[in-house]
DNA sequence: ATAACTGTATATAATGAATATATACAGAAG
DNA sequence: CTTCTGTATATATTCATTATATACAGTTAT
């Protein structure tokens, strides 16, 4: 696994270990809690395919350490990934990519676009904007799609 | 002000008194915060029309002594109001229900609307959703506006 | 002018959720 | 059995949110 910017090293590498695929960088200005910044570039490597199905993952100690945090923080990281089925865990052996899930993905889209929908009934709601004022908005921004 | 259930003491009153026609209702169990919780019940009726333009409302020190609470919690529940341009205030005298700005709102809104509409389109690509997919949605969520 | 109202500004207390942790436990692998 | 792996529970810390008291300043009517 890579973390921070000890890539180069990685070059020199013979042997494949647990992980070597994984690139977490861990920016402690962000803002953004240590555990979210693990589970959202371990999730978009999922999702963009650096990481294979079924790929073992670092353990949750082993990255831990590397960061240098607690592996209580890794294992939420996880812990959120695998609740999404992002992964799946074998205790006692390991975590491992899980194999891609197209329904999941839209699942979540969906949930988001609910949460989007909800907020521009509040806001039609405020404005007087009908039902059809709406679905008008969205013809509109949706022409080109079918 | 009509403020809990003490609605039928109104009856009787001959004289007119500042935030009359104003009733709020806090409900502890609700979760919702105070100052949230009189903020909404206040902006719904001065949208709704409940109360008229420049109408005078009940002091943030008199609102919360009725209400048993601290008039820096009703301040609070003002300062939002009057930041979304609902009422306006007047250091001294009182605070007043804001003439009704309906393009101003209608176009903040659209604009707030647009944008959660071109997320939508966004994520409806990324999963395959097409229009009427997204106008079902819309439908569902609307299905008690007209 | 002064009492009794209005709203304002600043500092502070209480609460609770979010974040991160240590420590003790249990299964797998060599 | 040693050393990995993940699990479960209890705990500390931090921080934003919520609500407050107190001192200040403008308005109005007596």
């Amino acid at each position: 696994m890579n973390i921070y910017r000890r890539l180069p090293k990685q070059e020199t590498q013979t042997e494949r270990h647990r992980g070597d695929n994984l690139n977490i960088l861990i920016d402690n200005k962000s803002g953004a809690p240590i555990y979210d910044q693990i589970y959202s570039q371990i999730k978009s490597q999922i999702i963009s395919g650096a990481l294979d199905e079924n790929e073992m993952l670092p353990s949750i100690r082993g990255l831990a350490k590397d960061l240098r945090i607690s592996f209580i923080t890794t294992k939420r990281a996880y812990e959120e990934l695998e609740k999404e089925g992002f992964l799946y865990t074998i205790p006692g052996k390991g975590c491992y990519v899980a194999p891609k899930n197209v329904e999941l993905l839209r699942e979540e889209n969906l949930k988001k676009i609910e949460e989007h929908i909800e907020e521009i009934v509040k806001l039609a709601v405020t404005c007087n904007l009908s039902k059809q004022d709406i679905i008008e908005m969205v013809n509109f921004s949706m022409e080109e799609e079918r």
